[in-house]
DNA sequence: TTACGTACATTTTTT
DNA sequence: ATGTACGTAA
């Protein structure tokens, strides 16, 4: 033990040895907070803590696996295996399996992510008659989301005639009505969503007193990483859990708050002080990660933001190379910058290609930089965005395992009766919701007791029902005696589920059926993983739990080295030796969205420190002149957050007097007629600033149709080969580039012969006989295709 | 009941 | 540009 405090400075020793009471650690960006709670945990072990008596909660599942091993190699596995650690919403699913009884729910309960919340709220506004208009799924859904995370139950919203009076206003009477029903079907249906992960533990532990002193009396230190995310739910859970003993180690950068969206209080760290007594302060200041340029440019950049702890990050490392800011025409053409950076880069640094990553504020930017990437060669994977779990063909297979598990999980349920198809329709799975409601029993028990129910369905289709169910029925016979593999494997098999992905021979088709392939191999890795834990229990519900709550940073493919591409959310607490930190524009960065209050840009602005603050050694800024977004070219201005970096940290790649590539470019050829127009509908907040970083000219912006006509690319010959620029939208360029009978390439349906051209315009279609998927339709103007002879 | 076409909305971030 | 929703034809 020794040996690993003698590798911590001073500032970071005292929390570490700091073993009772409360404490609060203000950690800076990279200033090794991970370190000190893992040999904080250590040391406390090392002290005599039972390793069982110890909750740690990690912001990621992958934080705490890793925390974990890095605990094992200093106080020996058998030791560490005992420690109860993971993010809040895996630690109290675990403990809602032993103890959700109380409150009704069966050990067996199964998690509702946010699509299946989703599609329940909308089915529970659609049978109540609602306009979807009003009533939009997804903002119910976050309002509700919202009210959970405040403990606003379903009785307290009823109570509370100020929250009616809002959601009347905003003329959504009905709120509460939906928030109840939704309750009340997730509870039937034996589920829980992620908030009720929280809000149902909360219930738990203010309504047994006798189950909260039993994890009081068990959880005797606890510790919060990344307790500036926490929300209020989490708060009092913690609050309670910590009531007794007062070992609370909370850890934490108020400057890094970037989840209020979800309903993190900020307030939770910065007023940890009041909530206990005799809290002792400790700050870790000084960072490890980055150069001088990059901490001083974070720095005077978070400095723009009124509501923050009052801390220096400061670092010893070497001054560095300055944040460079690179400008570019459109998104496509950063894309480009980006991977020839990194390109180079690598090349005259041997760098790796895991030394790199690109951060963007929307999962929609990745594609643009995936181009660039490929037509570069540069491996690179994503990293969030629709994750594996969350694809079309894995939720089907989990449906059905799910249903398995707890037959009364409707979303579950109606996802796999009529899929693959058995002729099941929408009305006869009405009729069945209809009749269940009315008998107030779950669909699955009314289809168990078909001939004994009152309900108009036609022979045939009960016949098709029943086989349905036997089919369920006989899996859950299986998975009595089956391991989670050998049941996936033929549960797959014979509901004609495999049939199905294999109908079609598309090369979608064929990555369904990978994809398919690859959760099989994850289940038969988790088997194997369980069998070495001695107690294979019940290796399904474990596994469809790790599924529910696994986010894709978690997963750990053993990946070829490769260039990370994420949101900056997903990005925290990483770090990479370069970082490009792209599509810094105002509207998309900060977000359109975020710009109506102070504290919600203040946000944005920790959102973008959190980013520059990821970098070792070089960060890049990058921005485009305009990108498409909404499947148009709109123009942009860069950041505000550029400008607030002092210009001493900052190396202007691409200065103001636009570099003119092609003088067709140039906006002021439509000269200062334009310019002088001012547009007085053009009202918009801006806080009183002069952009440093100017762009060519105004005209563009004010005539965007007539500047796109002199777009360069419509200019260039266009070789044989080259491939048509989905931006393009001249569109005499097709006339005399594909003919009835050119052969052509397409990215997904291979080659193929053109048949018919119609329409005029925009609108140009092409009849194409392809190889794979037969004759097709196609707007040129979307389709890239590559003329081939 | 299903398959297919057209219309439509949709982009902020996630456990 | 992509996914979903709804209507119509088979």
């Amino acid at each position: 033990m020794e040996k690993y405090l003698s590798q911590l400075n001073e500032a970071q020793l005292e929390p570490t040895i700091q073993k009772d009471g409360p404490m609060i650690i203000i950690a800076g960006a990279g200033s090794g907070k991970t370190r000190v709670l893992t040999y904080r945990i250590a040391y406390l072990m090392n002290q005599g803590v039972d390793a069982f008596n110890i909750l740690s909660l990690t912001f990621t599942n992958k934080a705490a696996k890793e925390m974990k091993e890095r605990i094992s190699t200093i106080v020996g596995s058998g030791e560490a295996k005992n420690l109860w650690m993971g993010t809040f919403h895996s630690v109290f699913a675990k403990i809602l399996r032993f103890e959700g009884h109380h409150l009704g729910f069966p050990s067996n309960f199964t998690i509702y992510d946010t699509q299946d919340s989703q599609r329940l709220m909308g089915s529970i506004i659609k049978e109540m008659g609602l306009d979807k208009d009003i009533y939009k799924t997804k903002q119910i859904y976050s309002r509700i989301s919202s009210y959970k995370n405040s403990l606003i139950t379903v009785k307290a919203y009823f109570n509370n005639p100020e929250l009616k009076e809002a959601d009347a206003m905003a003329r959504r009477p009905k709120m509460g009505e939906i928030y109840k029903e939704y309750v009340d079907r997730c509870f039937k249906a034996g589920c829980m969503d992620f908030d009720d992960l929280l809000l149902r533990t909360n219930e738990l532990l203010t309504r047994f007193p006798a189950v909260l002193a039993q994890y009081q009396d068990r959880f005797r230190y606890i510790l919060v990483d990344e307790y500036q995310d926490t929300n209020h739910s989490q708060y009092l859970i913690v609050r309670a859990l910590a009531d007794r003993f007062q070992n609370i180690c909370v850890v934490g950068d108020d400057a890094q708050s970037i989840y209020a969206f979800r309903g993190a209080n900020i307030s939770n760290i910065l007023n940890f002080q009041k909530d206990y007594d005799g809290v002792k302060l400790f700050r870790l200041e000084q960072n490890y990660r980055s150069t001088k340029n990059i901490v001083h440019a974070a720095n005077s950049v978070i400095e723009h933001n009124e509501t923050k702890l009052d801390k220096v990050v400061w670092t010893a490392n070497d001054e560095g190379g300055k944040v460079k800011v690179h400008r570019s025409l459109t998104d496509g053409d950063e894309g480009r910058y980006v991977a020839s950076t990194i390109f180079e880069t690598k090349m005259n640094n041997q760098l790796q290609n895991s030394d790199f990553a690109i951060l963007y504020r929307t999962n929609a930017q990745s594609r643009a930089m995936e181009d660039a990437l490929r037509k570069r060669e540069i491996p690179y994977r994503i990293y969030g965005g629709l994750s594996f779990y969350q694809r079309k063909e894995i939720k089907d297979v989990t449906a059905y395992l799910r249903l398995i598990l707890n037959p009364s999980d409707e979303e579950a349920l109606k996802r796999v009766i009529n899929y693959p198809p058995r002729g099941i329709g929408q009305t006869t799975i009405d009729k069945l919701m209809v009749a269940a409601n009315g008998y107030g029993k779950t669909i699955f028990e009314l289809l168990e007791n078909l001939d004994k129910v009152d309900i108009k369905i036609n022979a045939g289709t009960k016949r098709k029902l029943s086989d349905f169910t036997t089919l369920i029925k006989s899996y859950q016979v299986m998975n009595e005696t089956a391991n989670a593999f050998d049941l996936a494997e033929h549960v797959t098999k014979t509901s004609g589920l495999m049939r199905e992905f294999n109908k079609d021979g598309t090369p979608e088709g064929i990555t369904r059926l990978e994809n398919v392939e690859e959760l099989l191999n994850g289940i038969k890795d988790f088997v194997e993983g369980q069998m070495e834990l001695a107690d294979a229990s019940d290796s399904l519900a474990e596994f469809l739990e790790d599924v529910a709550l696994a986010t894709d940073l978690d997963a750990d493919k053993g990946d070829v080295d490769h260039v990370a591409l994420m949101t900056i959310h997903l990005a925290k607490g990483l770090e990479f030796n370069h970082v490009f930190i792209v599509g810094l524009e105002e509207d998309l960065f900060p977000s359109a969205m975020s710009m109506n209050t102070r504290s919600e840009l203040e946000e944005e602005r920790r959102l973008f420190y959190v980013a520059l603050t990821r970098a070792e050694k070089q960060a890049y800024l990058t921005y485009a002149l305009s990108r498409y977004r909404w499947g148009k070219l709109v123009d942009s201005e860069p950041s505000r957050f550029i400008e607030e970096i002092d210009d001493e940290f900052l190396e202007i790649l691409t200065p103001t007097e636009e570099r003119r590539i092609n003088p067709m470019l140039s906006a002021d050829i439509f000269g200062d007629s334009k310019s002088k127009i001012v547009n007085p509908n053009k009202i918009r907040y801006k806080p009183a600033k002069k952009p440093v970083l100017k762009k060519g000219g105004t005209a563009a912006k004010k005539e965007p149709e007539k500047f796109q006509v002199t777009t360069p690319k419509n200019l260039k010959p266009v070789a044989k080969t080259t491939a048509i620029d989905a931006s393009n939208t001249n569109t005499n360029l097709f006339d005399s580039e594909l003919a009835v009978g050119s052969l052509v390439k397409h990215i997904r349906f291979g080659n193929g012969e053109v048949l018919k051209i119609e329409g005029a315009g925009a609108d140009v279609k092409a009849e194409i006989n392809f190889q794979h998927g037969g004759v097709k339709k196609l707007l040129l103007r979307f389709a890239k295709l590559e003329v081939i002879g």
